[in-house]
DNA sequence: TACCGATAATTTGAATACAATAATAGGGAT
DNA sequence: ATCCCTATTATTGTATTCAAATTATCGGTA
């Protein structure tokens, strides 16, 4: 009967870009078309952004922009200045890492949890399957983009899955949004290495701590789970640091949005 | 120069009874108050809220009432239905439980680190005075009610502190966002106990394992931190657990508002 | 030239008017 | 009597207008 708005979801990773959502709401468009524009820097890190050079921008009145940008600021993307207004926030390289390894805590918990009060046979088997199938995208010694693609959407379920076996809203609940960061997703900087050598490699790493989280899961042992799921985390930190050395590409993953929302000369902290 | 606006900072710790915000936006005055109505049970679980009816009981236009509404979603005490509109969030007791157990686990990950890489010595020396503070609060054998509202200021401000320590801004922002859940927060529970016995020793307890916490920190002990931390949640949890059994007062606590959110008979999970 | 103050312009916050959509009630037909 | 269709009502989403406050600019003075 009570169900949820289409606002708590995750918008951003939805699509791969984020056009014609001619059909939903002009603040939820709203949204969608700045988080574009901040991703892709024209919106750039501690750019004050004012509502009538948006409402120029987007062709919509104020109020659904305004509502965008409140939403946008709760996700973390911007920051509420003193006066009104807002800004563009910029995270430095620690900040990234920070929110990386708030996530692996985060799913550590959920994994521990799920492991001591036992999860559903039912999401045991299609977390299964999902690892199954993750095996056939590996199968392949070359990876070609869309096996990228789908090891991305079988990645995002896998955790997805994860997080019901644990069967805590409350938790689940935070997990997203803190995922919700376009760096602290599960599978925010796979795509950077797709032309690494060596980007197979990392991913089969990955699939075996999937596996082996399920294993500790089903054998309900909760510290393993938590352990694993945190050392998973670390592979992320890997890559996001193997994106911005791009010591074997060359140069540093340009193609990475994210990168856009990186404050250089980080003597943030 | 760039400073932050009041907006984040949590609006619902700061005063017992949220009247005379005459000088607030009317924004905020509309989030507190609707807070206030949803803690003292006016706006019961499950019910949906209509921005008119709330235009009527407030006295101000829909716009900042639509923009508390949605920071009250945000916030975790509304749900956004799928048609428009919000309706009051109810908790089940393991809702509450959980989102306990997610604060101390972020608290852990807050001490561990702190520990590992080392806390800045003024801000230690902050934490000393501060425990220095809560001991002379304790001194006293039987503890009054200024003793109790004196606690709960000096355990807010020394989790504060601990963020403080671990110098990390993603960290330190997800967890106020998860404490501003009104049975999250630190102290919670506390002042529930405030007639029971055994209420001083509760605060004894806790007050001991936040000295050893430091003293983990400082010796750079950081598992051992962590897992102090951790187990400082599960006595907010046996505070919940006593309040709502009332084993020991003969009744439940209804002097906590927190109460009200409380889904009683809770099938929902 | 640098600094201070006043005024103008820009910008956000709030209120209201308008439009579109979902809920509801009522009437008619089977 | 029940079910379905329609019309009305209520409620949210969007646009626009108004006010207040902050910032920028220009002029004057030390």
């Amino acid at each position: 009967m009570k169900t949820i708005a289409a606002q708590s979801m995750n918008t951003w990773t939805t699509g791969i870009n984020g056009s014609e959502n001619s059909t939903a709401s002009a603040a939820v468009r709203a949204q969608l078309q700045l988080r574009e524009l901040i991703l892709s820097g024209e919106l750039s890190g501690g750019m004050r952004i004012a509502e009538l050079a948006i409402v120029d921008k987007l062709g919509m009145s104020r109020t659904p922009i305004r509502a965008a940008l409140m939403r946008l600021e709760q996700e973390g993307l911007l920051e509420a200045l003193a006066n009104g207004g807002y800004a563009v926030k910029s995270f430095s390289e620690s900040d990234i890492a920070d929110a990386i390894e708030l996530r692996g805590t985060l799913e550590g918990l959920l994994a521990r949890r799920a492991a001591e009060r036992g999860a559903p046979a039912a999401v045991l088997l299609e977390a299964r399957q999902c690892l199954k199938k993750i095996d056939d995208v590996l199968a392949n010694n070359a990876l070609n983009d869309e096996a990228f693609s789908s090891y991305v959407d079988l990645n995002q379920r896998f955790h997805a899955l994860l997080c019901e076996m644990a069967d805590s809203p409350v938790i689940a609940h935070q997990l997203e949004k803190i995922a919700s960061l376009p760096f602290a997703s599960p599978s925010a900087f796979v795509v950077a290495q797709a032309n690494s050598p060596r980007a197979r490699d990392m991913l089969v790493v990955a699939q075996d701590q999937h596996r082996q989280v399920i294993d500790a899961i089903e054998q309900g042992e909760g510290a393993r789970a938590e352990a694993i799921m945190r050392e998973h985390s670390r592979l992320a930190q890997r890559n996001l640091r193997h994106s911005l050395t791009g010591d074997e590409t060359g140069e540093i993953a340009e193609s990475l949005k994210v990168i856009k929302l990186l404050r250089r000369r980080g003597a943030g902290r």
